[in-house]
DNA sequence: CGACACTCCTGATGGC
DNA sequence: TGCCATCAGGAGTGTC
């Protein structure tokens, strides 16, 4: 599922494709994609436009256009763009064809993706109530994390995964920061000290880089733009791991269930919390 | 406000 | 071999 990392290398693959392109034609198959908006409403406001840049924020892609409109993207769970796809590719819901005769097409078997069209001017305002700090902001430091913890009583994991607080964690790099942390899923965040702070917020700018730098994990049939699979999931310390022995002490790995999500950690490395919140 | 249950969707998986 | 139930999960919505 693409969270962070496959986000971002999206964007950094398909940005020297599109940017400086303009947009030919826009061909939505699905309306599901830009609901409730009709999909001749998007096709009208981005046909003629330049793509000026493309970027990321959170787990969302970003088009900036001419107009200073955005297309604003999220791929959700199985959701990728593709350049000049392969004929026959199944599952295209989008299909976006540039001044230069490139095809871009949004592939998206499971349909959780969505697009849509905002102005510029407006777009802060509409992530300001969805997406909290940039784990890569110069912001985003030891004191930070400290503070974003503090009076949260859900589980650490759920903390993570919590787009309000961080943006751009998801269910594999929650799980793979946590362990890197040492702390346990269930730790409950206001509970950490200031060092623990430190490590969370070390160990999440860690595996997030992890990931960016094997070029995004594959699961759930995620592509880069040129096709190529993801290389992260070979590197997983824990993430669906169970059973096999931890990269830390050799003990299994073990599964559990934390806010309805499937969660891998060390029993050992992770020392569970010594009482449930109540 | 925080926490949580429910919803969307379809390919993959497992049981018989 | 085929059928069916179950599962996975990001984010929006609704409820308490």
């Amino acid at each position: 599922m693409p969270e962070l990392p496959e986000v971002e290398t999206v964007s950094r693959r398909i940005a020297p494709r599109v940017e400086g392109r303009r947009i030919e034609a826009v061909e939505i198959n699905d309306p599901r994609w830009c609901m409730p908006d009709p999909p001749r409403l998007l096709e009208d406001r981005l046909v003629g436009e330049v793509v000026v840049a493309c970027r990321r924020r959170g787990k969302y892609l970003l088009w900036e256009l001419g107009s200073l409109d955005v297309l604003v993207m999220h791929l959700r769970m199985t959701g990728v763009l593709l350049v000049d796809p392969d004929d026959g590719t199944s599952h295209v819901r989008v299909v976006i064809t540039l001044d230069d005769g490139t095809l871009i097409a949004f592939r998206d078997p499971r349909r959780f993706g969505t697009g849509m069209v905002i102005e510029g001017s407006a777009l802060d305002r509409w992530f300001a109530p969805r997406l909290g700090i940039e784990p890569f902001d110069p912001a985003f430091d030891a004191h930070a994390m400290h503070e974003l913890t503090r009076g949260r009583r859900a589980p650490l994991k759920s903390f993570l995964l919590d787009q309000r607080r961080i943006a751009g964690i998801g269910n594999i790099y929650a799980d793979e920061a946590l362990f890197r942390s040492g702390l346990h899923p269930l730790r409950e965040p206001g509970s950490l000290n200031r060092s623990q702070s430190a490590r969370l917020r070390d160990a999440v700018v860690d595996a997030l880089s992890a990931g960016i730098d094997a070029g995004g994990a594959t699961i759930d049939d995620f592509r880069d733009p040129d096709g190529a699979w993801g290389a992260y999931q070979s590197e997983f310390l824990v993430h669906r791991r169970e059973g096999l022995p931890c990269p830390g002490c050799g003990r299994a790995i073990v599964r559990l269930v934390v806010g309805g999500r499937s969660t891998y950690c060390c029993g050992s490395c992770q020392p569970r919390p010594r009482r449930r919140r109540r």
